[in-house]
DNA sequence: GCGCATGATTTATG
DNA sequence: CATAAATCATGCGC
């Protein structure tokens, strides 16, 4: 990670405004606490009695009128939101799909008092807010809020109200904050950093001058981690102990380990594969080196300490990795499967294998380990299905969990896991991309003066742990989302990827449901083909009513989706590494991208137009099999009945053609939805997308020149739709246009240097019932463009 | 990719 | 708080 040099930023940061307070944040590499927490675990200090409640003063009119706009706009946006008061009814049901077509009818609602907000949508907005960047609106927002909602301890809230301290300079409530709720250790990186800087800031404050590495080291160890943000896990020079331990066993046997196994090493430690390599020559060096205090003469490497000691360190395979000379090879993992959690970074090399498994963009053995899914738009990929980049397997169950929350961590969309899957390569790639994000970690140095330094509660960010995999955290609990056999998808969110063996299933786009807006609609994607059923069937049930998995896990909102992204990994590389032509079409289009709802509504009158067959195929498109096209993704307004027709089978699955308009739109709605975590941007998709906005023409013709791979045709097609597709949606390009101003950095993050890395590219759960969050949201994935662009 | 020298941070000690 | 040791990262030459 990067390690870079932090010094600089330090003594750059001295004089602590309001404003820079969120700069030094980001600069500061939060330590894991490991060491803190190893030395005197049990000392944090007391909490503050009472969590001062928040300062409602402030609210007078201000807040209020803050407030009421907020509801207006959600009500504008959706009318349901309101009366969505309780998600947890399941019932959103399906009644309301006719009418919720039209979010625009806004009367229902308009009964309920104003300032009246749902758990949910008050976490919402209050990521939305954060996403955004926007704390002084945060501020208010929460200001305005009954102490009632502020004490019931949402997670959300909480985050929100501890950064909100932060950034106000309210330290003791901070504390107060974090030491007196536990927080879902997706949100750790995030409360950790704020802890840190916080008492970073208290004592540079006091003694009035910067700190230097060692002092920030004493205050680490003076104020540990509370355990409500902190997992417990020891690190050590910033790599945790069982990493080190992995390191040590391979160490024993050889010490020269081949590119492969010091890439699965790198996979069970989490750490990168220079990381891995440092660590080896460093290893051989201080052997090599005569100087060695504590050397253990080890002849051959056994450095007593060690010893067995790491005992605990359970399955690291001693054994030398098998000869895998393929990076993705699968890891002879413990018993237990570990997670897998995979997000495109940089340039990520996509070796799709058949059975494999691809997220976002990262290739994972497509063995039972279970996968997570942080995207909403489902790829086909040769045998299975991609899921905004994730491939399943023909046989293979996704599943995501949300009730169990301790281990398996999914933040902000980020699955955390301590085998990063990604190829160390690509953490470098990913580090490179992101130095010019200076909250990133601590380890990129940046000179806040030049670069708009995001607050660090804007970046979502997750640790990688291991555990059990298949559960995804979700605050609210209770929502399942499981993928079994055929992909469907309903109202509820419920989406299955059938096994469509060797042609599989190609959903495309994000797959969000609103179920206030869409009444039961199944999509299933058989052969290459997708037929939409208005009926209930559900397989897998998505039963959570609240459609609302927070902490940028699977979000399944009732609220409108805005838009849509899709990402793509990199054109150069994935093309070329993509051998099938399945592959490749679901690398190309794996890329995120926004849809406005106004390309909803295009569809929806395009629709008007065609016959219910057309309707059908519509609906199809949109959950877009289209195999005589190479693109998964396409706007709604691009596609027609025939080019539709020619990858459609007349056999599909759907009993009930969709004939009402109203029908269709809902359709559209579904598979438009719930960009909310479809918000995995990678740079690279960021950079593309970036790119576009200013002249399409250019990043065509530039994503053209930069594949280099057999599959030009299949590029020069997917430049050609994607074009078509920004130039559809041109609320799009006003969304994602790069702003400058824009503090969020929802994109992927490698935090700290402290063998942490994170990767948090979804953003939080986005609250798309505010225009204005919309807009907001749209910044934070645009976030980095400018940067993304120059880094790469 | 490796060895080597070196810089920077983390950790330990007085 | 100063300082030394340990550890990780980086740059260079081969």
């Amino acid at each position: 990670m990067s390690s870079a040099s932090p010094t600089a930023e330090i003594t750059s940061a001295v004089e602590i405004k309001q404003e820079n307070v969120m700069e030094m944040l980001s600069e500061a590499v939060p330590p894991d606490g490991a060491a803190a927490g190893a030395l005197n675990p049990a000392a944090p200090p007391p909490p503050p009695a009472a969590a001062a409640p928040f300062p409602v003063e402030h609210g007078g009119e201000e807040a209020a009128a803050e407030q009421v706009l907020l509801h207006t706009e959600l009500l504008a946006r959706n009318h349901h939101a309101a009366a969505a008061a309780s998600p947890s009814s399941s019932s959103s049901s399906s009644s309301s799909s006719s009418s919720s077509s039209s979010s625009s009818s806004s009367s229902s609602s308009s009964s309920q008092t104003p300032l009246a907000f749902s758990p949910d949508h008050v976490a919402c907005v209050c990521e939305a807010l954060q996403q955004g960047g926007n704390l002084d609106r945060l501020a208010r927002f929460l200001w305005s809020l009954p102490p009632s909602d502020l004490l019931r301890g949402n997670e959300s809230l909480m985050k929100a109200r501890a950064l909100v301290a932060f950034h106000q300079g309210i330290y003791a409530e901070l504390y107060s904050i974090l030491e007196s709720h536990n927080f879902d250790s997706s949100n750790h990186p995030l409360l950790q950093e704020l802890w840190y800087k916080a008492r970073y800031t208290e004592a540079e404050r006091a003694r009035g001058r910067p700190l230097g590495a060692v002092d920030k080291y004493r205050l680490r160890r003076k104020y540990p981690l509370p355990r409500t943000i902190w997992d417990g896990e020891e690190t050590v020079y910033c790599f945790k102990e069982k990493s080190r331990n992995a390191l040590k066993e391979l160490y024993k046997q050889n010490r020269y380990p081949s590119p492969a196994e010091k890439r699965n090493l790198a996979k069970i430690t989490g750490l990168s594969l220079t990381q891995v390599s440092n660590w080896f020559k460093n290893r051989r060096q201080r052997d090599r080196n005569p100087s060695e205090t504590q050397s253990k003469s080890e002849s051959d490497g056994n450095p007593s300490t060690e010893d067995e000691s790491s005992k605990g360190q359970e399955d690291l395979s001693p054994h030398p990795l098998s000869s895998s000379s393929d990076g993705v090879t699968s890891l002879s993992l413990p018993s237990h499967m570990e997670p897998v959690y995979m997000q495109q970074l940089g340039n990520t090399k996509i070796a799709l294998s058949s059975s494999g498994v691809l997220l976002n963009g990262n290739l994972v053995p497509a063995s039972t380990s279970p996968v997570f899914l942080n995207g909403s738009s489902f790829l086909q990929g040769p045998n299975g299905v991609i899921l905004n980049g994730l491939s399943v397997g023909a046989s293979q169950t996704v599943t995501l969990n949300s009730p169990k929350t301790t281990s398996s961590v999914v933040s902000n969309g980020v699955s955390i896991t301590d085998i990063l899957s990604s190829s160390s390569e690509d953490v470098k790639d990913f580090k490179l991309l992101q130095a010019s994000v200076p909250n990133t970690a601590a380890a990129a140095t940046f000179s806040p003066s030049n670069i708009p330094v995001s607050f660090p509660g804007l970046i979502p960010s997750s640790e990688v742990k291991r555990e059990s995999v298949e559960t995804v955290a979700s605050q609210d609990g209770g929502s399942v989302v499981t993928f079994t056999a055929p992909v469907q998808i309903n109202q509820y969110g419920i989406v299955q990827i059938p096994n469509s063996g060797t042609n599989g299933q190609l959903l495309n786009g994000s797959i969000g449901f609103s179920s206030l807006q869409l009444p039961p609609v199944s999509v299933a994607a058989s052969q290459g083909n997708v037929s939409v059923n208005p009926s209930t069937s559900d397989g897998g049930t998505f039963t959570s009513d609240s459609s609302t998995v927070q902490q940028g896990k699977v979000f399944f909102s009732p609220l409108t989706p805005s838009a849509v992204v899709y990402t793509v990994p990199n054109s150069g590389q994935t093309v070329g590494s993509a051998k099938q032509e399945g592959l490749e079409r679901s690398l190309v289009f794996s890329q995120l991208m926004p849809v406005s709802q106004n390309t909803q509504l295009n569809v929806n009158m395009s629709s008007e137009n065609i016959s219910s067959g057309g309707l059908q195929y519509l609906a199809s498109s949109l959950v877009n099999v289209t195999p005589s096209h190479n693109f998964s993704l396409t706007p709604p307004t691009l596609l027609n009945a025939a080019e539709l027709n020619s990858g459609i089978s007349e056999s599909q699955s759907m009993s009930s053609p969709v004939t009402s308009t109203s029908t269709v739109i809902s359709i559209s709605n579904t598979n438009y939805a719930t960009l909310q975590n479809c918000s995995l941007i990678t740079s690279q998709d960021l950079l593309s997308i970036s790119t576009a906005q200013p002249a399409l023409g250019e990043i065509v013709s530039a994503t053209g020149d930069r594949v280099s791979h057999p599959s030009a045709q299949v590029h020069q097609d997917f430049v050609r739709e994607h074009r078509l597709v920004l130039q559809a949606v041109p609320d799009v390009k006003e969304n994602f246009l790069p702003n400058s101003e824009s503090k969020s950095t929802g994109n992927l993050m490698m935090l700290d240097s402290k063998s942490k890395y994170v990767m948090s590219n979804m953003v939080d759960t986005v609250c798309e019932e505010l225009e204005t969050d919309k807009k907001e949201l749209a910044k934070l994935q645009t976030v980095q463009m400018d940067e993304d662009m120059q880094d790469l």
